[in-house]
DNA sequence: ATACAGCGTTTTAATATTCGGAACAACTAG
DNA sequence: CTAGTTGTTCCGAATATTAAAACGCTGTAT
């Protein structure tokens, strides 16, 4: 749902067919031509011609009932089953399994892409209590880095005016009860990351959320993902987690990146 | 120039852009533009333009050292978050982490494309023994119906023209060492899953790799889905396997159903 | 050193491909 | 019945797309 034209000699017909799939959002699962055209800003018919095609492909699929669109399970063949990072993915599944075993929380791998970060490997922690989010995240989810753990973590490695550069860009919008709205404030935490090597999401993007995340560096040193558990909210102090959970978390951080080429 | 495959695709660029990202899988993870040119009979100053189109739109990256191209991140964005199947697998979420709390294997929720299934939800079971499958297969992943227990389960409850109209298109290939490459043997089989309401793969589509299925049913009793553990191979007989996890399958299998909409 | 072969990239003019208005059929309200 | 949707089809206009050729560049082989 970004960027149009900025240079010559860029396919119209492909970025628009790719808008098209991006249109179907969680929130907006079925959508119709009409819906589609407007939210473009595309023809009804210019529309339908992509939705045909990416329906003849299996990308869409037409309601027998409604005659409206959804996603087809072809949708899934593109990319998921590769990644960019599934080599980062198969080295830290095992370790993301070991850390819910012995904490019990839902453990996620999680890299930067902008200013958001993209949930590409998580394990699912005891059943139970099962929070809303639980099922509103899945791998391949998009979350905004300024209101989570790993995205902190993913924020604070970065260079000084790369920070600057994505922060200008985004704006500090309230998602939780806590979330740090003020751009200062955000800064001074991500310092604070980088002196304990730890961020904390204390109900900042979602109430009753907490959640602690550890970076994973490459050979190089650089930080390439982060890893976090997802703890329910509890009556204990979130300084007593970090100091119970943290360095479990940046073990297994460490474990993996010495497993990573 | 040429007309589309099947007469089916109704914009050629939209259609070409998207046979580009599928050319990645996870066995060619980055390509560069004349493999992808040889690869789909295009120029490469027209396989250019799209890839560029899908690099600035960041569904491709490009390798600073080897200006070769691979996915980016957003490719995840891709209908993965939605889907069709996406309340099914919300709903069967917890009780697949309690189907391998209990049996220790790992689980999958499974649904049928054509002729293949396609994983929508797993729960890794526990670390240890991790099998190459452990790796290869994640959600999202394309397996031929013949050779999983999963896509037995959801074949065997299709109408039977519409099992033959399958098969018909499909190459009964070797996969594992007791793959069934007879058709007739495998309609026997799509019997006894009748019959008994499970399925199993006994070294079938992999080497060392069992598994055993039970369908999900939706309110009107049309299966939808299928449910599945995978074993790891073991002296224990398979008819045992199938006595000791198979009640334990069905019944997780219709709690879920129970649940469905 | 030089030539070569391959790569990704840019430019080009010609046209196949795509565009969108208008019309259609089916449906829902009022 | 009319007036408003919706998804869908048609078709001439024209634009966005195509593919050949040329450009740098990087290696390798001579």
């Amino acid at each position: 749902m970004r960027q149009a034209t900025d240079g010559a000699g860029l396919s119209q017909s492909l970025e628009r067919g790719l808008a098209i799939l991006c249109a179907f959002t969680p929130n907006r699962p079925t959508l119709g031509i009409s819906e589609l055209a407007g939210e473009l800003s595309l023809t009804r018919s210019t529309t339908h011609r992509y939705v045909a095609t990416l329906a003849s492909l299996g990308f869409l699929e037409q309601d027998d009932a409604t005659r409206k669109y959804r996603l087809g399970p072809r949708v899934l063949d593109l990319g998921f089953s590769t990644l960019a990072s599934l080599e980062l993915r198969e080295i830290a599944a095992p370790h993301l399994r070991r850390l819910t075993d012995t904490t019990g929380h839902t453990s996620n791998l999680a890299i930067r892409d902008d200013a958001d970060v993209i949930l590409i490997d998580r394990v699912r922690g005891r059943p139970g209590r099962y929070h809303h989010l639980e099922f509103t995240l899945h791998v391949g989810s998009r979350i905004p880095a300024y209101c989570s753990a790993t995205g902190k973590v993913l924020l604070a490695y970065l260079p000084r005016p790369d920070i600057d550069r994505l922060l200008d860009r985004v704006e500090l919008v309230q998602r939780g009860p806590r979330t740090l709205t003020d751009r200062d404030a955000l800064l001074a935490e991500l310092q604070q990351v980088r002196r304990t090597g730890l961020a904390v999401n204390d109900e900042e993007l979602e109430s009753a959320l907490r959640s602690i995340a550890a970076p994973v560096r490459a050979r190089s040193g650089e930080v390439v993902a982060a890893i976090n558990v997802a703890i329910p909210w509890s009556p204990v102090a979130m300084t007593d987690l970090v100091s119970r959970l943290g360095p479990t978390l940046q073990a297994t951080a460490n474990d993996i990146a010495a497993r990573v080429i």
